[in-house]
DNA sequence: GACAGTTCTTGAACATGTTCAAGTTCTGTC
DNA sequence: GACAGAACTTGAACATGTTCAAGAACTGTC
């Protein structure tokens, strides 16, 4: 992702980072919906209709807020990952640090899950430039994953990544909803909930639920919808 | 809902109801998107201006348009658990009536679930508009439950409708990525899926894994989002 | 049946996402 | 350095959801 390019940035690159840095800087002031594509255009010094020859449509320009969000999301889990090593600490860092990251920004992660809920959108998981970012989720709950104590069976270990990034734009939808006092019922939900994660995943080792396990494996692996690329 | 009203409809419900048997009609010509509120109010006979008098917005309409899908929804799914004992029987009968009766709209059904999930639309399941039909598809699985030969734990009981309606959005958000030839993956997804929802519920009842139950149902309880009434 | 107030209706105006035909600037080739 | 083609830029025009001030029709009261 970061190495460093050979070419500097041509013209047009430049022009469009000026759009990004625009735009972000405009959804950041006033959010999403009061930036206009006109506000965006001229913040960044250039006509309307330039700034849609770079972006076909405002919903990209989510997109490229949304990466943003989520490279924050990563830098900051990383580190967290460094000092946990059960499992259950180390789904708490992923899901802990994502509802810290997005704090700011609970209006916006609304608009971005109703466009990544749309197969139509461009932000959806399965269009290619929402698919990136959703792969990058799963491979940090990988990580979280391969770093720990638990002891994982190989069939599960290769299904549950996905399962649990799942799980988590599950906790994302209900912070969209909660209206509480500092999301305190959010945080109350990760706790709780990455508890239960922890142990059905122990659990999921227990010889006598095996067939019920593999049955869970094997419908997941059977029934993924096809991603692009 | 359907009780003979006393009072023949007034001038004011009759321009409603006009309002919105044309916006449905030509939803289901044109899809959504295509249908503007100008061709709405055209066909009803009404000015751009009174339509809005009657609907605040598009997606008010959106929303009686779903509201005569979910209950197309019931009207299949009743006659079909008359006719299912066991549970995973009755989750199959309202989980594919309900694949059978959005069928047709695909599109619509992304677009509402889009909505849905936007804290501020109308249609979402906390919005008092919403609400109402989110309240009766919990019903409907109750019925399920209630009329179905496997014994559930109380504690359970109580959690389980709007659990099992919580999965069925679910299944609705994959059929609704699911481009698979006539849906079925989704319907796969449904089949399987129906399976190990009912094992797990007699699972529940297993002495072992009261602990895992109770801390389940405690979260359920404890952190369910209030809906407005 | 006149009056007051409420309900209903209208069409023009507005904001904003998006498109497009036309122009300008850049890049590589001879 | 002249030329051709690609990359970039422009602002006007468009479609459509939404608002609003003004007026028409209705309802109940005296």
């Amino acid at each position: 992702m970061a190495e460093s390019d050979p070419q500097p940035p041509s013209k047009g690159e430049r022009t469009k980072e000026r759009i990004v840095a625009a735009a972000l800087e405009l959804f950041r002031a006033h959010g999403y919906e009061a930036t206009t594509m006109r506000m965006v255009a001229e913040a960044a010094g250039v006509s309307l209709g330039n700034a849609y020859y770079y972006f076909e449509n405002k919903d990209l320009l989510l997109a490229a807020f949304y990466r943003e969000v989520h490279e924050a999301h990563v830098a900051e889990a990383r580190p967290l990952l460094g000092k946990q090593r059960t499992l259950h600490g180390r789904l708490l860092a992923v899901l802990q640090s994502k509802l810290v990251v997005i704090e700011p920004y609970h209006r916006f992660s609304a608009l971005m899950f109703r466009s990544a809920a749309d197969p139509e959108s461009p932000l959806n998981p399965f269009h290619p430039a929402g698919a990136d970012i959703a792969r990058e989720g799963e491979a940090l709950f990988a990580d979280a994953l391969a770093g720990s104590s638990t002891k994982v069976p190989k069939d599960l270990a290769a299904e549950l990544p996905s399962l649990l990034w799942t799980y988590s734009m599950g906790i994302v939808l209900y912070w969209i909803h909660d209206r509480s006092p500092g999301h305190q019922k959010t945080h109350a939900l990760v706790e709780r909930s990455v508890e239960l994660v922890a142990s059905s995943i122990k659990l999921a080792s227990n010889p006598l639920l095996r067939p019920f396990r593999r049955k869970v494996i094997e419908l997941v692996r059977d029934l993924r919808l096809p991603s692009p690329g």
